[in-house]
DNA sequence: AAGTGGTCTAGACCACTAG
DNA sequence: TAGTGGTCTAGACCACTTT
């Protein structure tokens, strides 16, 4: 275990055991440097995830402290939706059931499958303008999810997450159980400021769910 | 500008031109620290940000190498009701409607309302082994939510969001309209193994979103 | 005005791991 | 086993921001 580990795990003790209380100063980075008797840069390394995890909060000649928990941020990571299904230990299927080009936007319509049961609905356009390799590919068994992965990346992405009654294309595909919302997930991405592409991806809301864990031991 | 910032800018305008294709090796830290004229920790704060972000990754022995862009991160934030209400400009409103204690847990239901519109139904327990001081709480005024946050850290918290059919307790509280779904946020915390609270937080569908941003210009 | 965290340097050695 | 990124040091100066 490194020196940083070390401290930042003392640090953490005092901040669980509430040595150090929510909304109390802790020492400086040069006291903190001298008791651990370590450089300066290690004492910041330690203090670094605590601040990024929200343990702590830094300020200019305020000095650092501990933070309210109130605004903890949860890193989330929505992975390929074959790689979902398939650590889960699930069979992955997919079927494309419409392709068009309109307007110089292709827009796709795919079902990806665990199990052989319907998991989710994507609703996919793509901007030909932006990704003109785009025009050419082939989505019969690949999906647009998968093949927009090997190609540029992209500098901005907008994801929003929701609960909604489902549209047509849910119910024609979902075979969804009377009375059951779909969980959507909204994501549009752009290349310095230039449209790429935007999807809709529907799951039945009992079969899909989102997790986050924040942990500091 | 900083050093560092002017090089993370260069670094993304390589990766986003395609100079630097997806998938492949760029310059050694060494090199990058040649070729900018500066200490090789300059490079390194520089390219932190690029692979927390997921545009890089790192191995040992291996070198540094653009990322697919397939598991990029998304940091999500949930804050306060009343933050979130009043944030957009909205008043807020609290309600409780039931308090009990059994088993030595309290569980308390309450109503959050946006613009005296109900807009999220809080349905907590809490530890009174884990929080002892719970028990004597007044949460007439103040939400089990506020109130937590002044208390002692955690030092675990788990989080699933889920779209949902209405439970009891949202019919009668929320004024759903006819087929409207909830999205639920669950939260559990822990202090140490030590379990202190569980929550399930209920919303309108079509009052309520979660918004992600990852962007690097 | 002064003290805090933020940036930066120029080194050194370590540990992991791909070839 | 050699080369890469990871850790660490002991300094220096800067910039923000509270008092």
């Amino acid at each position: 275990m490194h020196k940083y580990e070390k401290i930042r795990l003392e640090l953490t003790r005092r901040i669980n055991s509430q040595a150090w209380p929510v909304g109390a100063s802790i020492p400086h980075e040069d006291e903190l440097a001298a008791e651990f008797g370590v450089a300066r840069g290690t004492i910041r390394q330690a203090l670094s995830s605590l601040v990024d995890a929200g343990y702590l909060e830094k300020k200019r000649r305020a000095g650092t402290r501990v933070a309210y928990p109130k605004d903890h941020a949860s890193t989330l990571r929505i992975s390929l939706v074959r790689e979902q299904v398939e650590q889960g230990g699930h069979t992955y299927g997919y079927r494309l059931l419409k392709d068009s080009i309109e307007d110089g936007i292709r827009r796709v319509l795919c079902l990806h499958l665990r199990d052989d049961a319907p998991y989710q609905l994507e609703d996919r356009e793509i901007s030909l303008s932006g990704i003109p390799s785009a025009a050419a590919a082939d989505f019969s068994q690949i999906s647009p999810n998968e093949w927009l992965l090997q190609q540029q990346p992209y500098s901005r992405v907008q994801t929003t997450l929701q609960a909604s009654a489902p549209n047509r294309n849910d119910r024609k595909h979902l075979e969804l159980p009377r009375d059951e919302p779909v969980f959507l997930v909204l994501r549009e991405t752009f290349l310095e400021e230039v449209w790429l592409t935007r999807v809709r991806l529907s799951h039945p809301a009992s079969s899909y769910s989102v997790q986050m864990e924040r942990a500091f031991d």
